[in-house]
DNA sequence: ATGAAAGCGCTAACAA
DNA sequence: TTGTTAGCGCTTTCAT
């Protein structure tokens, strides 16, 4: 009786490495070094390894996550930790990074965590070393103290669009504030003169440039005054969007057009103002900001300020693997440049006015 | 030197139980009852609890993810396995089940793998028991044959809105047939006799009823021609919704309504419409299927045929821990029903065409 | 070229 | 009431 433990396959469970080691008639540690590819460099002749190969194909083996996360104190998972996944602005920046992600060997998973200030949700997981690096999303998650206690035990972390004020957190952004004034210039330059700017709540306007402040300098570069009546702030959605406009059409002295926080907010905005009659961007413009796919197809399909979301993906998890690999990195911040999409919403197409 | 091991906090990782137990004086076991709740039920004095309580949060100890797991041969994991999180489709139903699995201490994650046919990208985390239950949703995932070797060892699986011949993966769907009907009879009532229906390629015809039969069915039911022409299958975007709807607009015997596999595709055909001059729902009705929130938002606002959503998304999360938990269940297959969300599109507000 | 053995951090019997 | 001990499944020296 030389079976000393009963097979974990023969349990119902899945087979574990010393299943394989059983069947194959060698030790575990030759299984692991075949199936790592540490075979051929290292030791091992090519009959044992197609033994091994041969019977873990046979049981199905897979290694067990939780045992070499343990072992090797790496999961070689990445998560993403999102605001919601209502917003279709994330999918590219994760399938992007999906495939950067993989070619070095790690995989990637999203954690949806809407963040109520004070409690972060996934929290015990993050904290647990279920994942080696992390990328936050969202004002609120970005602003949570334990992301700050996360990186100090060597679990990587890149803030997406927010700046830490702790260099040990890497962030990955899009220049917000360029976006607001391409957005904006763009529309002066097609004649407006009271223009609207519609945007979410912002917790700390000092910290970090938004769209908000590219909104300003393109006003004062033009010499018109800033109306506060014409910033209005909503919640963050197509129904916010469309809210907010309807507020602004009934100012006695309506704006003519509109820079909308993102695309959702600007399919919002489309929508109350259809609904009132009024024709885009013949009696109103509107500019986006985001670019999503979405854009092409409303009514009339969307100007806005398109971010290089296949880039940022891919950088966030450069930064990342770098982080978790060497140690440190050189450069903290990244940030990503942004352009002006022209289509309808704003008119311009067929006779630019452009600035000479 | 009592000391034998060096703490774990010490060398830059996270604390462990055995640090913990070190500052508090006692033994890890004591850390992991105290932890765990079971300090009350069980024994350990409200002295020593107090101690180890003020001991990890001194440390901010947090339990290593993967130990746990290896240890309990259980993760608390329940993942969704997405083909895209570009459809905001699944948001909601994610939601839902994050706050149904949070009331049973799980957390839910979600691993976007678009399969193609032959490949089933996150399969390795999969495999390797990373998680207790998995909630596979798109027609490739769910046919990959891994599910099936997956059930065998013991991980839940449901499937979204696919029957498996295999009794050990639980599904959940919403019935599109009824769904495909009552558009289709809708379009009928209104007075339309040549309907389309824009769909996507549907690899096994005949496993599942799917929109295509219940508009069949109602098609039938009223007499008219199912003809052939009408039915265009198509990529499954908006892109591909408004090509559908192009091409079915070159026939000389134009079609005067269209029922759309999804709203995304019913976004694309809105679009194709007003490129081509034709005024919705006047020239043309549209019926879109999901209820996403978006579909009030275009123009017009999209009458769909709506799906319970949070209800999927709960009912997933209790078949799930249920099977997690019991081991097996009754009912392996849940089948919900659609409502028609009467909107703009077609037409049909004002002026009702109701059947008697 | 391969095996034996230790140990990652945790929990659950079993002792004391 | 608390400590000791034995693994969970894997990788990795170190022997052989």
């Amino acid at each position: 009786m030389d079976q000393r433990k009963a097979s974990n396959a023969k349990r119902g469970g899945a087979p574990t490495s010393a299943d394989v080691a059983r069947l194959a008639g060698v030790s575990q540690a030759t299984i692991s070094l075949v199936l790592n590819g540490r075979a051929s460099k290292v030791r091992i002749s090519e009959e044992t390894r197609k033994r091994v190969i041969s019977a873990a194909a046979q049981l199905g083996y897979t290694p067990n996550h939780a045992a070499r996360s343990l072992r090797q104190r790496s999961t070689k998972i990445i998560t993403f930790v999102l605001p919601t996944l209502e917003n279709p602005y994330y999918s590219d920046i994760v399938s992007a990074a999906q495939i950067a992600a993989q070619q070095h060997g790690y995989a990637v998973s999203v954690i949806p965590a809407r963040t109520k200030p004070g409690e972060f949700h996934a929290l015990s997981l993050l904290q647990g070393a279920a994942f080696d690096g992390i990328v936050v999303a969202g004002r609120e998650n970005c602003a949570a103290p334990e992301l700050l206690q996360l990186a100090a035990r060597g679990v990587a972390v890149v803030a997406l669009q927010e700046r830490s004020p702790d260099p040990s957190i890497y962030s990955v952004s899009v220049d917000l504030e360029a976006g607001g004034y391409l957005a904006t210039r763009h529309l002066i330059e097609l004649g407006h003169r009271r223009i609207a700017h519609v945007m979410e709540e912002l917790p700390r306007p000092d910290t970090w440039r938004d769209r908000v402040d590219g909104y300003r300098r393109a006003l004062a570069e033009a010499g018109l005054p800033l109306d506060p009546s014409l910033v209005v702030i909503t919640e963050n959605s197509m129904a916010g969007g469309c809210k907010a406009i309807e507020q602004l059409l009934l100012d006695r002295q309506r704006p003519t057009a509109a820079f909308m926080y993102n695309d959702q907010m600007a399919v919002g905005a489309l929508h109350a103002l259809r609904t009132h009659g009024l024709r885009v961007p013949d009696d109103f413009a509107v500019v986006g900001f985001d670019g999503l796919a979405m854009g092409q197809f409303t009514a009339p399909p969307l100007t806005t300020i398109d971010h290089p979301r296949r880039d940022i993906g891919r950088i966030v998890i450069e930064t990342l693997i770098g982080a978790i690999e060497k140690g440190s990195l050189e450069v903290k911040q990244h940030l990503l440049p942004v352009k002006l999409l022209v289509r309808e919403s704003c008119g311009g197409l067929e006779a630019p006015n452009q600035k000479p």
